[in-house]
DNA sequence: ATAGCCTTGAAC
DNA sequence: GTTCAAGGCTAT
């Protein structure tokens, strides 16, 4: 095992210093990046960044002691764009790793998990395919490229087909997010009933899929892939214009006529079959066009049997995801350092989901009457019943359900937020809306078939009333809520951290920032060395495209209940230690007991465990969890803006590309405030002496030295999620097809990236080379990540997309 | 468009 | 049979 030395070693004798031009951030050729930032042709402003783009060539310097020599001192300026030195090594082996990986990505194509005949509910996106699409009476146009054809024919009945078939799925749904019309019917049957997409041509481009998956499908993967998101909480317009009709662009309000309605579409279950799974599929979000349109409406099929969530609710249909209990809720904190409600907390701790008759289950000690009694979490009138994920007014119901139905697209003339009480409700349906979604109501309940009666079986927020929540809790204007099991936090922690900023350095004191009013409830949160109302005030010179990068990252994050329905079975699996009490501990904020060695991959999928002691059964169920982590990122990557715009081919090779960087980095960026640690969810770390008891001395030395880096660099969170979207579109892989374009796209990031350091940091200008020069790194640390993953696994279960990835490159 | 009330029907 | 969360209806 590779000590420190021989890390070093390896660094200096990369070919970085003598290749000259490495990429930003990997592969051969050179990326032009615009860098201000780097050069005096720029004239940087706080709020006026004129970005131009000077060509520099890089090498990167020897790091010693694992620090960073200045690299911006060695910037070459040339004519345009800097070329940032790459490895060189690591070029040619993520090249053909990325062809393995695209080929395997291929094969996976049809598999989906088990669904009952009649199938769910279809979702917005599945139900939003034309009628005579919908019946499958239309000839499918064959477009998919032969090659995937005989990947898929060859391989239609092994266990490799899913991932493509995820992946496409996923992309489908983006690109009906992007757009309300129809333009491609995309069909691709594959024998053994397979999944069919169909593709017919329109005038534009996007693509709208649709599955139908295969009948006895029992996935794993997919089950827990279905479920990996987080609540149908969307942003609203990020950037709303005033001057835009207040509402109703879309006018789709003839229920007889509604593209909502398909009702009698074909047996279309999609990747989640109740409204938990549809929660954590890809069908609820709807694209920057912000049409509700695109909401996962959700049609009533018979849910799956043999799927039960606590004492018997339909819930997952993961075989592997055990019942969920509270326990491990209460010590999830997925990030703790990410969501950052300690109410959330104080008050999930309290709770006993898994005691309630069905679902919702009332949590402990606060009957349904008195839930009832409280007011409405949105607009503060008398809550009527569960509607849509939550407890609300019967107005605030029928207000969600007309939006979503009648593809309502409100802006606020404001540009947002406004208050919504019983006395304003009406004034601004925008914000209305919005709230709705903050507070937990979920696109997904909404019917596509409009069907009567009958239970809702998807997962259910529950909502609380603030009276009702710990005193951490500030009544937010008495109509603050906090939302359990599901939480649906992350629209409110995505906010306050877009008003901190922070990068995790500096932390010292909590403050309860005066909450807009419609973010809710006041939390806690921790400030950074700036004041709150500087980082408010910093808010306005936030490029655009870093607002919407933002808007998307909570997708990236789980929410409690998902982290305690991923590691709750850790606890059963893993042998010698408990998790779930070391996620406690820290979540206490005590030393976490003996944490668990966790193998990097996994950890940055948020989970950890004792590889080497770890019996199939536990390594399968690692694996699944980052399989379910790199769920989460493509539902992450579909939702970016700039991700949109790039065809479904290209989009699945960006994220084959950048699926292990991404996780790495996130689990870095997380770890730097816990200098010496990596630092898993849930509060469990890893130290270097840990981990050389293991065997991932290599790795996590790279992932310390990593973030190091970030931590001297005091990257905030709005450099951290650019630096991801960097790093998810590196154009230079030639299995894209339209690499300018992915490029042109990687290059809008860049320049938001430089425009912001430039604007916050205008004292270290050098920041943004700097930020993209960590970028080798990563790829080399993912490198190794990668390496160990499949030599810890490869025994181990052969279902999921985490392995088949891997399998595909060794 | 809103919101209160009614009807429906799957889950229990 | 009951519950209750859906959608529908309709007065405002």
């Amino acid at each position: 095992m590779p000590n420190m030395s021989s890390i070093k070693a390896e660094q200096q004798s990369a070919p970085l210093g003598t290749t000259g031009s490495f990429q930003l951030p990997s592969n051969s050729n050179a990326t032009t990046i615009p860098a201000g930032a780097a050069g005096g042709a720029t004239t940087p402003s706080r709020h006026n960044v004129s970005v131009t783009n000077i060509k520099c060539e890089l090498d990167e310097p020897p790091t010693p002691n694992g620090n960073l020599v200045p690299v911006i001192a060695n910037y070459e300026l040339h004519s345009g764009s800097i070329l940032i030195p790459l490895t060189g090594q690591q070029s040619q082996e993520d090249e053909s790793d990325s062809e393995a990986e695209l080929t395997n990505i291929e094969n996976l194509k049809v598999r989906r998990r088990a669904s009952d005949k009649n199938g769910p509910r279809p979702m917005s996106w599945e139900g939003e395919l034309s009628e005579p699409e919908a019946d499958g009476g239309e000839e499918p146009m064959e477009t998919e490229p032969t090659i995937k054809r005989e990947i898929l024919a060859s391989h239609a009945a092994t266990t490799m087909q899913p991932i493509k078939t995820e992946l496409e799925n996923i992309d489908g749904e983006l690109h009906h997010q992007q757009q309300q019309g129809k333009p491609y019917t995309l069909s691709t049957s594959t024998p053994h009933s397979g999944p069919k997409l169909k593709l017919a041509p329109t005038q534009s481009d996007p693509i709208n899929l649709k599955f139908e998956p295969p009948l006895g499908d029992n996935s794993p993967l997919l089950a827990a892939r279905s479920k990996s998101s987080s609540g149908g909480h969307l942003p609203l317009p990020a950037n709303p214009s005033p001057d835009s009709a207040i509402h109703s662009v879309y006018t789709h309000s003839s229920p007889s006529q509604s593209p909502l309605t398909s009702r009698h579409a074909p047996y279309t279950p999609s990747l989640s079959r109740n409204n938990s799974d549809a929660s954590h599929s890809s069908c609820y979000s709807y694209s920057s066009e912000f049409s509700p349109t695109h909401s996962p409406i959700q049609a009533r099929h018979a849910p799956p049997s043999g799927v039960l969530y606590g004492n018997g609710s339909l819930h997952h249909h993961s075989v592997l995801y055990r019942p969920l209990k509270m326990e491990a809720s209460s010590t999830a904190s997925s990030g703790s350092h990410e969501a950052q409600n300690l109410s959330m907390d104080s008050v999930c701790s309290s709770l006993d989901v898994s005691s309630g008759s069905s679902l919702p289950a009332s949590p402990a000690g606060i009957s349904r009457q008195q839930l009832i009694n409280s007011p409405c979490p949105i607009c503060g009138d008398k809550i009527s019943g569960f509607h849509y994920g939550i407890f609300s007014c019967e107005s605030c119901k029928g207000f969600f359900k007309r939006t979503v139905q009648n593809r309502k697209n409100y802006v606020c003339v404001r540009g947002g937020p406004c208050q919504v009480s019983i006395s304003t409700r009406k004034k601004c349906p925008a914000c209305r809306f919005e709230k709705c979604l903050q507070k937990g109501m979920k696109l997904e309940a909404i019917r596509e078939d409009r069907t009567r009666g009958g239970r809702s079986t998807y997962q259910c927020s529950y909502t609380l009333p603030n009276s009702m929540l710990s005193p951490l809790v500030s009544p937010d204007q008495a109509t603050g809520s906090a939302t359990m099991h599901q939480q649906q936090q992350p629209n409110q922690q995505q906010r306050l951290h877009q008003l901190n900023g922070f990068g995790g350095t500096s932390l010292s004191t909590s403050v309860s920032l005066p909450a807009s009013p419609n973010l809710g409830a006041s939390i806690k949160v921790e400030e950074p060395v700036d004041t709150a109302k500087h980082q408010i005030q910093r808010i306005g010179s936030i490029p655009p495209l870093l607002k919407e990068i933002m808007d998307v990252e909570h997708l990236w994050q789980y929410t409690d209940a998902e982290l305690a329905r991923i590691n709750q079975p850790l606890s059963a699996f893993a042998s010698g230690s408990s998790s779930s009490s070391a996620a406690t501990s820290a979540s206490h904020g005590q030393p976490p007991q003996q944490p668990q060695v966790t193998n990097p991959l996994l950890a940055s999928a948020g989970l950890s465990s004792n590889g080497e002691n770890a019996n199939p059964d536990l390594i399968a169920h690692l694996c699944n969890v980052a399989d379910h982590r790199l769920y989460k990122i493509v539902k992450w990557c579909k939702s970016l803006p700039l991700f949109k715009n790039i065809s479904i081919d290209d989009q699945i090779c960006l994220l084959i590309n950048s699926w292990c960087e991404l996780l790495l980095f996130s689990c870095c960026f997380r770890s730097i405030d816990t200098p010496g640690e990596i630092k898993m969810s849930q509060g469990r770390k890893i130290t270097l002496s840990q981990a050389k008891s293991n065997g991932l001395q290599t790795c996590i030395e790279r992932m310390l030295n990593l973030t190091d880096h970030l931590r001297r660099l005091r990257v905030d969170r709005y450099e951290y999620v650019a630096m991801k979207v960097i790093v998810l579109l590196q154009s230079d892989t030639t299995e894209l097809q339209e690499a300018v374009k992915v490029r042109e796209c990687q290059e809008k990031a860049l320049q938001s990236l430089q425009a912001y350091t430039l604007a916050h940091y205008p004292e270290t200008p050098s920041k943004f080379g700097e930020l993209l020069l960590r970028i080798p790194d990563l790829q080399r640390t993912c490198q190794l990540g990668k390496e160990m993953l499949t030599i810890k696994t490869r025994d181990g279960a052969d279902f999921n997309l985490l392995m088949e990835l891997l399998r595909g490159e060794h």
